[in-house]
DNA sequence: TTGAAAGCGCTAACAG
DNA sequence: CTGTTAGCGCTTTCAA
């Protein structure tokens, strides 16, 4: 196997040790000038770039990970979705992953799938691997039970508990509590006795912690807890949980776990006769970019992707390169609310209800609603 | 350089000698093994399994690529955007992958970057892939100039011609402009006279592509061909572009190059006093999940995603496999429209304007729009 | 049907 | 500051 088929021929990749006779050093200094080590002259640099340069160089990642027992790349698991939520978390991920060197390997678990998370972090390991995110995993057999995947590299769960066993385990982006808190809260401040939930597939972490939250604050303010509807993120079961919560009218306030679903809803009262948000306020939950130009435009809770992405990325990269040393801390997302026009005070109660304004909060009145475009200006 | 630090500790990975050692075989044995290569009696490959299975052997990947020249992967190149589009695009390249027996590295291109698609490429190319797949790329300097990057593995580009140079360069998802005639001839089949466009932005070949489709068919059909808007596929820039269509009243049929414009527009000529589809009609372009639910519900053109990803994947791995033979050929994706309730035909005309219907279709009527749901069947 | 030997192109110690 | 010497763990000849 001499390469390069017998003539000197120049039909190869160019090795360092074509750079490094060009350049007339050793190819160990190639090596060194093309990992930024120190000593080497500016001068021998120099030649060696040019060389390189030249012959059109560029190093051999298997031979480098071969030799060096690191791969420089990072992968991550995600739904095989589009949904904007792990959509924009994966494109986090990306932004996130540029700057530090590491290149970025993309496995999907579908939903259904027989192999799931399990299957997906095993073909990441296959494919070799310094650390791995997995991103809004859902639930699945095993997923905390004896029979975790074992898995020897650092791992990063973005919005939710670890369904895997690793050395390290980290985890980023799992405020979505109190974000449903602030959904929640907005809409008691408003005036409305109750809020309902519709909450996403409670599969999914994501969709429990939302649901946890606006339990919990609902508890907090001594309210009734209504029976949650369950959607599964589509806007078609927002639209079908919409024509359920339509009949009933002691909902005047609906808290829906993502902006899709908050939609389909919209559409439902809105075809029952329940107009939003006189009748009816709605909350949704991600801030989608069509959140502000829908009917009426959506008063929704954006979710900071990038800084969760960048954040717990950080803290990975940082667990990689000193495994020995403590990781770094979790810092919280903030959480923000962007008021639209989908969210007023409730109705006058024309029948003498149950209700009386118990611990009616002080400020009853709607926040003057921006204008149509509000939370998200106009590019160009 | 002793591996495992001199006492027989079983710390580090086990690697194909030590599965030979433990089922009494060579080591080339347990690679043709893992290979699936012939010429292994059953009992043996049995034996070899066994002891992989419990040392817990896992082929080391690096050295693979190393010693055979093919990394086994697959590199694309995204837009770093959540849009529905590209994101729907992603998933499924991921989606056809992962039959293939590819992994997946993926590398955005955001745009404004310096580096811009010849940096992303060149980034694949130094981490090491079999073949590349470019995914909607936009126009950047020297795309298509004399500079454009030399690749030497095939590629694929999704949408557009290719921006860069080599040795095979397939494409496909090119059929915008087949989609576009399609949303256009509806709207002049219910009786427009012309139809306006709101294109995205002309920097993107799919935006030009869908312009062209448009243009074509009116031209085609004698039509007036007015004045384009142009917008950013956001729903901002379709509400910005709203405010101006909807001050001209001659204004009575607009295909939007996506629905994310098309639902800003839509809201901002409501906002006007215009009607949809009353007024005005509108057809949009992606069907994203909500499109169905909006008000009024979005008549759209979706985008075959998973077909163009499953077809120019299937044909790359084609290529990469057999580097000599003719490429495969490409097929025309389907062309599909879903009419729900934003398009009808227009109002009556109370001034006599400078319209007859000249050529007018037979078919003025609108098909009974769907119900709420249509063309998207709800899960669960 | 199996095995032995020779690299793939690089990084990791250790000398100079 | 620079070079030498060994491998990293696999696939690829080639021989048995």
């Amino acid at each position: 196997m001499t390469r390069g088929s017998g003539r000197g021929g120049s039909s190869a990749a160019p090795r360092s040790v074509d750079v490094a006779r060009l350049a007339g050093v050793s190819q160990k200094t190639v090596s060194r000038v093309f990992n930024d080590e120190q000593y080497v002259s500016a001068e021998v640099r120099r030649r060696v770039l040019e060389a390189a340069e030249e012959l059109g160089y560029r190093r051999n990642n298997a031979a480098r990970a071969l030799a060096s027992g690191r791969t420089r790349s990072i992968g991550v698991v995600t739904l095989g979705t589009a949904l904007y939520g792990p959509a924009s978390l994966l494109m986090g991920v990306e932004r996130a992953l540029r700057d530090t060197g590491y290149a970025l390997r993309v496995v999907n678990t579908m939903e259904g799938d027989p192999a799931g998370i399990t299957g997906a972090v095993d073909s990441l390991l296959d494919q070799g691997v310094d650390g791995i995110v997995i991103s809004e995993p859902i639930d699945e057999r095993g997923a905390d039970g004896a029979d975790a995947l074992r898995v020897g590299v650092p791992v990063l769960v973005l919005g939710a508990p670890s369904p895997v066993a690793a050395p390290t385990v980290l985890t980023a982006g799992d405020g979505a509590d109190l974000m449903a808190r602030a959904a929640t809260e907005h809409l008691l401040e408003l005036g409305h006795l109750t809020v309902h939930h519709l909450a996403g597939p409670q599969r999914w972490y994501a969709a429990r912690d939302r649901l946890e939250g606006w339990r919990t604050t609902l508890a907090a303010h001594g309210r009734d807890v209504p029976p949650v509807v369950e959607g599964d993120w589509s806007a078609a079961s927002g639209y079908a949980a919409g024509r359920e919560l339509a009949a009933d009218t002691a909902v005047t306030a609906v808290f829906a776990a993502n902006d899709d679903m908050a939609i389909g809803l919209i559409r439902a009262l809105t075809e029952a006769g329940r107009r939003v948000p006189r009748d009816v306020s709605v909350v949704g939950f991600d801030d989608v970019p069509v959140a502000a130009y829908v009917t009426p435009p959506l008063t929704t809770v954006p979710q900071p992707f990038d800084a969760v992405a960048q954040e717990g990325l950080k803290r990975l990269v940082h667990t990689i390169e000193n495994p020995e040393a403590d990781p770094l801390p979790a810092s919280d997302p903030p959480v923000d609310l962007v008021v639209r026009s989908s969210t007023a005070p409730p109705p006058h109660r024309t029948t003498p209800g149950r209700g009386r304004r118990a611990t009616a909060p002080s400020r009853a009145a709607a926040p003057a609603p921006p204008p149509a475009n509000g939370g998200h200006p106009t590019p160009r």
